[in-house]
DNA sequence: GATGAATGAGGATTCATTCAT
DNA sequence: CATGAATGAATCCTCATTCAT
């Protein structure tokens, strides 16, 4: 029950002048390469000290190709982390359909996010340190957060209403706070690489979120 | 419950050629002036477009001055911090002797530390971003949090151990993970401005607190 | 009675490479869209922020395309003045046979030249450009402006013999003046648009030389 | 009777960050310095082909020195021109009080002009080439000169006043066309260097003036 | 100690030209 | 012939750091 914060999709900021979509097989194959240098030396050197000969370098192509198809080191940011979405978020694909018991939605929840994070967990810690550096990609990821938390605070909300979540908590601050848990922990565990175990993590984290929102236990 | 993971104190990172510590009372007159400065700019601008020149002219000194007192911007940013501390802290020195229930405690030291997060926001939005950026920081607030959540576990454990909250919850994680949360929804809503109020933010969290430990309710 | 100072007819310049002459159809087409789509660029651009890839595009052909039939800038730059030349001249060949009166001749060729000028107000600003940046240009019109210049002091000479004009004038150099004179008008009127009417720089100008040639009133 | 077209005086166009104007005496030897080196490399390379380390180098001055002081080329072009001004119109001074005879005023004024343009002569060319190129010297030039064609079409309509001048010409585009007439050819014989003697080149063009406005003879 | 100018390495970006398809 | 992507040399510009006064 936490938040896909990590992953913009839709464009970051202003744009200038577009650079081109490639039309050629070639320059399909070039683009991709410049993204996937990009992510190499990004998760290596960080966003900050990416410089752009050394992701044209990791690509395999001069420093004056990577103008071909970007403007600078946000655009292909921006590039990277729509492209890497679905990678992220393809396991979360697993169909939980007949799954009625609120506890095991939640529960399967955490554990595909905590999985996804520890399989990207580079890829997260760059996003996360981006977030922080880059005013669109802040505001990108609040944007998720918030629907996010929307989604679940709608979830509480008619638990509530069935009397079978705590009615005393305010439902979207509760959402909010429970998946600001969630992936910090992720982030402290799989990349500042707290000594804490999966299972421990998931299963603390999803007593506490049972607890928290005093769920009947499953019968 | 949440840890002071804002304020390094130690020096963070190796050593160069140590600069001087003023002697002379013009001297701590500069030094002073270039921390405040820095805090001006760092403010503004945030860490990584702060400029030497401009956190010297904002100090009123010259930019040669600066290295009088610094070896460079990481140098000051710990003095910055050094200095802080202690204004940061400071309300929460209110004595709580006598007072034993620890859902009090807990809902004291919650209120405190969100009081303290709204005065200096500031202040712990730059701390967030530099702990992203630098490596030393980074590792200064973990340890700070390390520290932090070892006390509160044992908290947690005191209290398991006396029937008071929920045994089957990992302490050490439990520790970790709630504070987490506070420090999460302090930063989300006095820097990132969710609109949440100061007394449903509190209260909420409040609550999950003791939900999710499972306190038995005050008498 | 101004130097077609304008239009450089020879290829400005040395040779490298000699590109192709186009013996399709689709050549001949294709080269032609250049020649037109140069045309565009450098009127909206101006001559030094005109760059290949746009002239290409406007073209609708490829940048690599440029390549099978110029060099470089300056190359479809002379093509360019080589076709226009006509276009501008054009209304030039009126015929004035039988015209004799010098006064007549002098207005008529003033006028022609101003009006051309008008007309092609955009493409005059563009060689008066190329003519300060490029030297082979330069070097071109100077030479147009020579030959001009001497063809009006045999006209000046004429007149002084027959006692039609100022006999103390040197030909030569007031028939460098004299053109210097309308076709620097020509420039600030049409170009960078000064006020004055036409009718008002025709007649002032006409005016001018005559006063200036002391020639004998018409008849 | 001409412009001083030339030389603009104030800053031509928009600012950016304005650049330090130097308090130290060797601040303003590097200032100097640079203007100096700018100077030189203009005149020798042009505007176009000079380069910022260029000039930076002829001025004995690392490259990045160049922008203590000034933005760009634009800059310190505005800063050489405004310099040079003085030490153009310098000679222009000489007191001609006294004279009133109208026919000479203008030789001596048309006099000086062509001699500080032969004094001056790479940097007219300069000034000219740059007017081509940059929009605001562009414009700059044409306020010198319509501020001085105002001043001699002043002159021109009281000297028509008087019974002194041709009283069907239009005193402005005359006052336009003849300075027009001078500074071209300065233009031409200076630094074109068309082959006509200083003598010829100064004692035609007073004579096509004095024709042109039909000055009355000197007694 | 303070000043403020000088330095120059480092990185970004453009665009003419080439060349494989 | 046409295409359009790849190349990389050439400049620009910033700013931490040094140093003479």
């Amino acid at each position: 029950m936490v938040p896909e914060e990590t992953a913009p999709g839709q464009t970051a900021g202003g744009e200038r002048q577009a650079r081109i979509t490639p039309r050629s097989k070639r320059g399909v194959r070039t683009r991709n390469a410049l993204i996937q240098g990009a992510r190499e030396v990004f998760e290596r050197d960080g966003y900050l000290d990416a410089r752009i000969v050394d992701i044209s370098k990791a690509a395999g192509a001069a420093s004056g190709s990577f103008y071909t198809y970007f403007n600078d080191k946000e655009e292909i940011f921006a590039a990277l982390v729509e492209l890497v979405q679905e990678e992220m978020l393809h396991p979360h694909l697993r169909e939980r359909t007949g799954v009625s018991d609120p506890r095991e939605v939640i529960e399967a929840a955490n554990r595909d996010y905590l999985e996804m994070y520890r399989r990207n967990a580079r890829l997260m810690a760059l996003f996360e340190q981006v977030a922080q550096i880059n005013e669109n990609f802040h505001r990108l990821r609040l944007e998720r957060g918030t629907a996010f938390a929307e989604r679940n605070a709608r979830m509480i909300r008619e638990l509530q209403e069935r009397g079978q979540a705590d009615p005393e908590i305010a439902p979207l601050v509760t959402a909010y706070a429970l998946s600001a848990m969630v992936s910090r922990m992720a982030y402290m565990v799989f990349v500042a690489e707290l000594p804490i175990t999966f299972d421990d993590l998931v299963d603390t984290l999803n007593k506490l979120w049972a607890n928290a929102l005093r769920l009947k236990p499953s019968p």
